[in-house]
DNA sequence: CCTATATAGATGCATTTGCATGTATATTTA
DNA sequence: TAAATATACATGCAAATGCATCTATATAGG
């Protein structure tokens, strides 16, 4: 669990949670796949692309011309190895990003955003960002949401994005 | 969107979300996602079944011996027809649970709880318990997880469980 | 009572996902 | 610099999921 550097014996009470944590992490869930599900089914409603397809273009029109190696979007995007390759190349098939040999490293591609690409991410923005709106900014104050931003972040470890 | 009732004319200025309920909005993906993983791994590496078997036992075991029909899992569990019908097939395969014919309805299977179940269910908790608190508890303050829990409430329409 | 419709649950088929492994190139080490 | 190892990405295969549809029974309407 972690590396011990002295002679001390360390005893770890893990115990079990109180019925508040409970039903706290009982709504993380909840809210998570209402909101999900509603969002998900807007784009599918108005023949979008899935929240995944949103993310890796907005990850790629923020990269700009460079473009981004598909381990970057990996790390970026939290996704495995094998969702980043499937993922880019349906995207790629509809021709939304292209794929270029990368010049440094002969292993790998460079991945870039195109020009269809960065009007589909904005014509999903439409539908994507409303539903935002919907499911979190109209159920909670500014106050509340900046609340619920700050604890919600206490729960992330790592890069607090 | 809803039944107008009366001669109005109804404008609904669906805005663009501001900065920080779309960071919110992320938070809420990426607590899920980050919690969700590590209790799934956590029962994986114990060499027990996913999550919804776990959820789909304590509804069986709160239910008692008159058992559940499929649908009334289905709402319970907000899960689709047909992943109930699979999720009790398999679980009844390891016989955790058993499927009777149900007397009142000719077209329905009662859902029981084996004591075998009962005991599985147990013995996750045992992972699935310490894995919360570790996840939520430890990581806010008894007030703090109180608020956490109302703000995720507002988000969450309906049965608020 | 017979017909039409609704509900409970199962399942075939296509798509997606996850795991493990494959191929190719890059880097390290001896 | 040759061999061993690590990294980048692709992919075969099995399992899981989603959709549509099927069967069987129940209920409603004439």
């Amino acid at each position: 669990m972690f590396a011990c550097q002295c002679k001390c014996i360390y005893i770890f009470f893990m115990t079990y949670p109180t019925d508040e944590t409970v039903q706290t992490w009982i709504r993380l869930i909840r809210a998570y796949n209402q909101s999900m599900s509603e969002i998900e089914q807007a784009l599918s409603d108005s023949d979008f692309p899935p929240l995944s397809w949103y993310d890796m273009l907005l990850e790629l029109e923020r990269a700009g011309n460079k473009g981004l190696r598909q381990y970057e979007l990996e790390r970026a995007l939290l996704l495995k190895q094998y969702s980043v390759s499937r993922l880019v190349e349906k995207i790629e098939k509809k021709q939304y990003l292209k794929r270029e040999a990368s010049k440094d490293d002969g292993r790998g591609k460079v991945i870039i955003i195109t020009e269809k690409g960065k009007d589909l991410r904005q014509r999903m923005w439409h539908i994507y960002g409303p539903k935002i709106e919907a499911v979190i900014g109209q159920k909670l104050s500014p106050e509340e949401c900046r609340e619920l931003n700050s604890l919600l972040g206490n729960l992330i470890s790592e890069p607090h994005n």
